[in-house]
DNA sequence: ATTGTCCCCTGCCCGC
DNA sequence: TGCGGGCAGGGGACAA
C-alpha cells in the first residue's frame, strides 16, 4: 500500500478516533508479521491511554501514557481499521484486535504480513527508523540540503527516490507522479539533475504528496483509510497504471518499464 | 560503503 | 473452471 499519503490519512484516523482512549483487552492472532511481537507486548498496552500520535516517513508511531510508543508500519497490505464495536466476524487477516474501555475496536489486518507492529522505548532509536531521510513537508526538504545528496548519489533518480535514506515517504506511485509533474526521465542520473529541475521536482514532491493527502490517498486494492473509506486519489494519476493511455500533456501513450524490479511509468516525450 | 538479487506472503488477474 | 505464472503502495538480508 501506503506511501507517505495513505500513511498520514490512517494516522490523522486513528487519531480522530482513538485520542485519549484507554486499551482494555488486547488480541493477538498470531505471533507475528514481518517480524515476532516483542515480548510481553500486550502487557505492556492493556491499561494504557493514548495520548500522542505521529508519523514518520511510511510509520505511524502512537506514544502511551507511560511514553513507550507503539511503532506500526503497514507494509503492502496493511490496514488499521476501527470499528464502534467488535466486529461479530474477524477476518483471516486480522492479527492484531485492540479493545478500548469504551467499546471503540482496532484492528490490524494485513494479508500479506509485510507490516510491522512492534513498542519502542521513549527516545528508543528504533534500526528500522534510524536511517530515515528527509521528510517531505519539513523544514529540511529544500535544494540546498538534496541537491548534495543528488549530486553524491549514482543511482537512476527513480531509485534515489524510492531511498528511504534520501527522502523518506515516498514510494513507487509517488514517485513516478513526481517526476511526470517535474518533466524528469525516471533513469536519469541524479548527478546529472541541473539545479532549476531539482528545484521542480522538490516543488513536484510537495505537490503530488500533499494532493494526495487531501483525497485520502490512493486505493489500488487493498488500502482503506481507519474509517473503511477508500482513498480517491488513484483517479488524478498522470501516469501511474496508465501505460498505453494518452499522455495528459502531450498525448503520446504512457509507457511502462521496470527498475530494480519494480514498474515505472511515464512520458518520453514529456520527461527528459 | 554501496548496489543488485532474492526473499518474505497472499491474492488476483491473465492466458492456456 | 482449473492451474501456473506474473505482478502488486515495502523493505530487510545477504552477496559481491
Amino acid at each position: 500500500m501506503p506511501e507517505l499519503p495513505e500513511v498520514e490519512t490512517v494516522k490523522r484516523g486513528l487519531e480522530t478516533a482513538l485520542k485519549g482512549k484507554v486499551i482494555k483487552h488486547v488480541t493477538l492472532k498470531r505471533a507475528g508479521l514481518r517480524f515476532p511481537f516483542p515480548l510481553f507486548f500486550v502487557e505492556n498496552l492493556e491499561g494504557r491511554t493514548l495520548k500522542t500520535f505521529a508519523r514518520r516517513a511510511k510509520y505511524i508511531l502512537i506514544t502511551f501514557d507511560n511514553d513507550k510508543i507503539l511503532l506500526i508500519h503497514l507494509g503492502m497490505s496493511g490496514k488499521l481499521l476501527v470499528h464502534a464495536k467488535m466486529p461479530e466476524i474477524l477476518d483471516k487477516h486480522d492479527h492484531v484486535i485492540i479493545e478500548c474501555t469504551d467499546a471503540m475496536v482496532a484492528i490490524f489486518n494485513d494479508a500479506r504480513r509485510f507490516g510491522v507492529m512492534t513498542l519502542l522505548e521513549k527516545d528508543e532509536i528504533h534500526p528500522l527508523l534510524a536511517n530515515l531521510g528527509i521528510e517531505p513537508f519539513s523544514d529540511a526538504f529544500t535544494l540546498k540540503n538534496i541537491y548534495p545528496l543528488l549530486q553524491k548519489a549514482k543511482v537512476s533518480i527513480k531509485q534515489f527516490l524510492m531511498n528511504q535514506k534520501y527522502i523518506s515517504g515516498i514510494g513507487n506511485i509517488y514517485a513516478s507522479e513526481a517526476l511526470f509533474l517535474s518533466g524528469i526521465d525516471p533513469k536519469k542520473e541524479t548527478n546529472t539533475i541541473p539545479r532549476p529541475k531539482a528545484e521542480a521536482l522538490l516543488k513536484a514532491i510537495r505537490q503530488v504528496l500533499e494532493a494526495a493527502i487531501k483525497s485520502g490517498g490512493s486505493t489500488l486494492r487493498d488500502y482503506v483509510r481507519s474509517s473503511g473509506d477508500v482513498g480517491y486519489f488513484q483517479h488524478s494519476f498522470t501516469v501511474y497504471g496508465r501505460e498505453n493511455q494518452s499522455c495528459i500533456k502531450c498525448t503520446s501513450p504512457i509507457r511502462k518499464m521496470t527498475q530494480q524490479g519494480r514498474s515505472t511509468f511515464f512520458c518520453p516525450i514529456c520527461q527528459k
